[in-house]
DNA sequence: ATTAATGTTCAGAA
DNA sequence: TTTCTGAACATTAA
């Protein structure tokens, strides 16, 4: 589930007790369950960050970073159901990566969690660490973008805005829910051509952007109906409370009481308002 | 039994 | 070259 709110909220719960501390034992599938999805060699490669200190947790758009002493990182891919957890994990059958600590500090372990196993754990360094992270296959971080990134990003697609916005060569960060989420708010029709849109929706969607994934990130994110997300201490985020359109079809829309709509592209469903949401498709 | 799910990546076609 | 489609990864809940 995790996108940039949820991704960066992880980020902040794990962070003032993981940075400092010196990594005693790495496990991968400690309670023997499914392998996770990684670098066959990484069982190996992770015997070097034994007894090494984190140094930064750190986000890179939908990745949680974790550096340590020597240049090298874990990069955490949560996907769809991904969770990275100080302590009490939904179950303990899904436990998929443990980092231990031997330090006494407040906690003992850092955990990757991950329901449906599509999630990813590498330990890189050096040039491969830094094309990974890089603009080769993510753009600008979409709480970096600036007006004259949008407008570059809009400019340079013929593609459907709804569609542009999960491209995460063109902004890092935005998934399913918050894309369907921003353009309600900018009052724009996911259907618009990219490149059709004029100067003053670009700005709108540049607004309603950073107003959408910060307030969501100070809710520490959505928990949907399926409870999957949570935070670093296994609570539910609260902005799932604050959705304007996702999910919500059939439902009359808060702004103008128009039935809202859930239509596919990309094979992703979209939810959007036709009574609000000027353009194609409203 | 069928469908859909917050993500990513690849192959192949248009 | 860009864009689109379908499938794949693996699991669960409605």
């Amino acid at each position: 589930m995790p996108e940039l709110p949820e991704v960066e909220t992880m980020v902040r719960g794990v962070r003032p007790h993981v940075i400092g501390r010196v990594i005693s034992a790495f496990e991968a599938c400690p309670n023997h369950c499914r392998p996770i999805m990684m670098q066959p060699a990484l069982r190996v490669q992770a015997r070097t960050a034994i007894g090494k200190r984190i140094v930064d947790v750190r986000r890179r758009a939908k990745r949680v970073v974790i550096d340590i002493e020597g240049g090298a990182a874990f990069v955490i891919e949560p996907r769809m159901t991904g969770l990275v957890l100080l302590s009490d994990p939904p179950d303990p059958g899904h436990l998929r990566v443990v980092w231990r600590f031997d330090d006494g500090g407040d906690y003992d372990a850092l955990w990757f969690w991950d329901r449906r196993g599509l999630g990813t754990v590498s330990l890189l360094e050096g040039d491969e660490l830094a094309r990974i992270l890089g603009n080769e296959f993510l753009g600008v971080d979409a709480l970096d973008m600036t007006e004259a990134d949008w407008i570059a990003l809009c400019r340079d697609t013929s593609r459907e805005i709804k569609v542009a916005l999960l491209d995460q060569k063109r902004v890092a960060g935005i998934g399913n829910l918050y894309a369907s989420e921003i353009l309600h708010k900018a009052g724009i029709s996911p259907r618009r051509k990219a490149h059709r849109l004029t100067r003053r929706e670009i700005q709108a969607i540049a607004t309603c952007s950073r107003e959408i994934l910060e307030s969501a990130i100070l809710h520490e994110g959505s928990t949907l109906s399926d409870g999957t997300y949570r935070n670093a201490l296994n609570k539910s985020g609260g902005y799932q409370n604050a959705h304007q359109v996702y999910a919500r079809e059939g439902e009359l829309c808060f702004r103008c009481a128009a039935p809202i709509r859930r239509i596919v592209q990309a094979q992703r469903a979209t939810f959007y308002c036709p009574g609000c949401q000027r353009g194609r498709g409203a």
